[in-house]
DNA sequence: CTGGATCCTGTGAACGTGCACAGGTCCGAG
DNA sequence: CTCGGACCTGTGCACGTTCACAGGATCCAG
């Protein structure tokens, strides 16, 4: 028998007796309705069951109330990293505050980004937020073709003058990694990780930084992924090169999750024969035993922060052009 | 100077010397078009850089290729749920060969609920996908007044005659202890979470049918969620009761990471003394030492059937009646 | 050469909303 | 009494698309 046909705006008028002007001056709060006008309609938008069409309110307006949420990770990457999940709970709680919506969307073919860049260009997005995207991204290119409001977190080092709220990784490796040297230890490696990142090459330089002229670059390992398995690869490769290291520096949690592993396999007591330490707070962090010392990344407040400035671009105004700097914050614990 | 005005159908006609009805057709694929004009037509739309308002072809079309995916979860637990993740690439794979688009809403508070609802019948979503739903869920019955097509992952148990993609808890569960049965155990236990869903509920309910008379109440803990710290604490209490016991059915992976880590904290060897098992395989299971025997459930198949089910539904055809089923898969490593 | 089918094209209406505008009422100041 | 302003209301148009319909061209069979 079908769904019943949706209640208009026009239904709500000839219920309430009054015009679709006047109707649309109650839903938009505008002034110049009389109380006895408000009541009845309102009293029809009940009985009625009525809900603007956003399809129709997204053409008039030219804006959809929505912002996209683009992800540009490799899938078997993805599923680990927690942080998306954070980003996601970020995004969506000051969404709710806007009442705007989140298409979600994964970029990793070229088919995929083709789609995506079509869909962008449709109009039913008002602004993108582009995670962990990656130098000369072609999602980045496709974007800023496109004119679209766009926030990065995470940013890459090509996107001109688009808005970016990160956190400053290279005075957080720097801020760590004292840390561990304050400890006592005196060959201090790291694991650095997707050095084709912001994140991945800021974290290295801020290790550098730290150690100045005791900087042995035997001591660091490069590996692709922020992943668990690739910090058990850099840990084996870094204990076979360095027997006697005593201090880790691991670029995530998870990569010093395995590099926690790996040394403990090969009978090292952490913390007493090898300091670690990794970079996030994520879950992982506390799921190491001894649990391990780190940063904490506000990565809830990233992802709030880029979505009140879409929402903030998309009623007029300008978009940041200062990069947002989030305050991150040392995490002791028993790694070190 | 702003962002350049968008091209519509009426300026590609104009460029190709047509009408618009002539365009729309060629965008649609249909028949009786000549192939001058269908050239012509292609080569203005190329030159204007058109592309199809979406809101407006929503508006005409009453559907918006888009479908939503309602996480009901608290916010805490989301972001450690690895299976949320591989919800969101299953879904990504079988929307991008439809050419859909996801729109992500995680409900949580009343608040949530109460945005969603009004957002779902604003018309710009052709069907839901509901993950994680609960018994007398106010999302499903909001879902279910509005008349949407639902898919449910994981089903709750009240949703009448709505269409969910599922495995099969309760047999998974009975192999899975059988298994573990299998290697000698004679005092096997459960930690047993979320029996407010029905993969909690099921779960349990497997572990009984497995153990037949040899079931023992007593060695069974019910924790509240599929998280890790709940691991710990049942097995903490799993242990002061039953300080015999040699074999521990965990609910999840996460359940029983946390299983795992107490019980080698009070010096019991795993699999020697106790063995352990979990179901999901997620990453948890690998991260575990020794790694983790399980149950595979394909949570990307089944988040790719919902959505191939709810496109299905908007091009017309019927949801399933019957429950859709996948397979799970016994993996046995070493921890048993 | 005529009738009808088949192919192609253009035009007008519709989808449901917001906004500009015009017109009406009422009140108080001059 | 008159006039301007504040208040309230209704009507038409626009947003960009799809679809139904009508009308013109072409072709083939009778």
């Amino acid at each position: 028998m079908g769904r019943r046909r949706r209640a208009t705006v026009k239904d709500v008028a000839t219920e309430a007796g009054v015009s679709r002007g006047t109707v649309s001056r109650v839903l938009n709060g505008q002034p110049y309705v009389s109380d006895e006008a408000r009541e009845a309609i309102e009293a029809a938008i009940a009985k009625v069951g009525f809900v603007p069409n956003r399809a129709a309110r997204s053409l008039v307006m030219q804006s959809s109330q929505a912002i996209g949420l683009i992800v540009h990770e490799p899938h078997s990457l993805f599923v680990e990293d927690p942080n998306i999940g954070s980003i996601l709970l970020g995004a969506n709680a000051a969404l709710s505050e806007a009442d705007y919506q989140l298409t979600f969307m994964i970029a990793d073919t070229t088919r995929d980004i083709e789609r995506l860049a079509r869909y962008l260009s449709g109009g039913l997005i008002d602004g993108v937020i582009i995670v962990s995207a990656r130098v000369g991204d072609p999602i980045t290119r496709a974007v800023a073709d496109l004119g679209l409001p766009a926030a990065f977190v995470g940013h890459p080092r090509d996107i001109g003058d688009a808005a970016f709220v990160a956190i400053d990784n290279r005075g957080a490796a720097r801020e760590i990694t004292n840390r561990l040297a304050a400890t006592g230890r005196r060959r201090i490696g790291m694991i650095a990780s997707a050095l084709d990142r912001d994140s991945g090459s800021d974290r290295l330089a801020g290790f550098v930084d730290a150690l100045g002229n005791r900087f042995d670059p035997q001591l660091v390992e490069r590996v692709p992924l922020y992943s668990y398995s690739d910090g058990q690869e850099g840990m084996r490769a870094l204990l076979e090169r360095a027997p006697d290291i005593d201090g880790v520096f691991a670029s995530s949690d998870a990569v010093a999750a395995g590099a926690m592993d790996v040394l403990q396999s090969a009978g090292r007591v952490v913390p007493d024969d090898v300091g670690v330490v990794g970079f996030d707070d994520s879950s992982w962090a506390l799921r190491c035993d001894p649990p391990l010392s780190t940063v904490h990344q506000p990565i809830r407040d990233m992802a709030g922060t880029a979505v009140r400035m879409l929402a903030d671009a998309a009623a007029g105004e300008a978009l940041p052009a200062e990069p947002v700097v989030l305050p991150t914050r040392l995490i002791v614990r028993g790694s070190t």
